[in-house]
DNA sequence: ACTGGCACCTGGGCGC
DNA sequence: TGCGCCCAGGTGCCAG
């Protein structure tokens, strides 16, 4: 169930095993996945040639010599490498055999993931619409200022909308509020230049960190490597409620947003 | 243009 | 042990 880290996390173990490799064959035991997988996809990835493999949002792109996989883990997928003929469980949809002898392998229980195939996949209509990445130079507390302005939304749905800015879920827009002081319910378009300028620097600072342990393993998450990430022993408010405020000591409260669990200390966030 | 709500799907944990 | 309910890291689409 990832966010950003969690994809960065899997693209990383995930790279050094299958940049280089050909796909020898394609095995998709189910094709129903958020949207049904298309022919197209089994028809050009096998035979090609993996150049590298890239992120857009939390969106893999496998790139190749036959076009570029998009791959979307939804709320519960996973990709990982296993010996080719490893058997598959009810869940394990997806296997690009390597000639490495093994395989990468798609594993998603709730089947909100996606995987499409595109010669030019930043114009996809899935991808061509994003807002920009969180860790780049684009995203600033300038620029949710001004995509802020005059809107009524919470500030906390507005920033995991991804026409606003990518990658940001509902663990780490919570953990960023935190940070940044700043109340979830707060009306977007009623927060000042020097506060999103806070969040945004929160923003990457709590995304770079998770990318750097690994991902938040609160479930059944895990990289490409196959290892936990251990984030979610640095989470400030995620999960949390009743639990005492780091910072102040207060109880943490939750609340729903926009139909998302929220968490955050009622005395630390105005 | 914006907003809130629903939908997709399965499994785990809980209370009875 | 079993059942029903609630919850879960996402996001496209719909009506108002």
């Amino acid at each position: 169930m990832p966010e950003l880290p969690e994809v960065e996390t899997s693209r990383r173990g995930i790279a050094p095993h299958i940049e280089g490799q050909t796909i020898a064959n394609v095995v998709i035991r189910d094709r129903r996945l958020r949207w049904p997988v298309s022919e197209e996809v089994d028809r050009h990835l096998t035979g090609a040639t993996i150049n590298s493999v890239g992120r857009r949002a939390k969106y893999l792109l496998i790139e190749t010599t036959g076009g570029t996989a998009i791959l979307h883990l939804g709320m519960s997928g996973h990709v990982y490498l296993v010996d080719t003929g490893t058997p598959a469980g009810v869940h394990d949809h997806v296997d690009l055999e390597l000639d490495s002898g093994m395989a990468l392998r798609l594993t998603d229980p709730r089947r909100f993931g996606s995987l499409h195939w595109c010669l030019e996949p930043l114009e996809h209509p899935l991808l061509a619409k994003l807002g920009p990445e969180p860790l780049s130079d684009d995203f600033n507390g300038e620029y949710l200022w001004q995509r802020s302005r005059g809107r009524r939304i919470a500030v906390k749905p507005f920033i995991m909308n991804a026409d606003v800015v990518v990658g940001v879920g509902n663990i780490y827009a919570s953990e960023s509020l935190f940070i940044a002081g700043i109340h979830p319910k707060r009306p977007a378009g009623r927060i000042a230049l020097a506060r999103y300028e806070k969040l945004a620097d929160a923003i990457k600072a709590v995304l770079e960190r998770a990318i750097r342990a690994g991902g938040t393993t609160l479930r059944d998450f895990y990289g490409g490597n196959g290892e936990s990430g251990y984030f979610q022993q640095e989470l400030d408010v995620y999960g949390r409620s009743d639990e005492p405020c780091r910072i102040c000591d207060t109880t943490l409260t939750t609340v729903v947003l926009g139909q998302r669990a929220t968490y955050y200390c009622k005395r630390c966030q105005t």
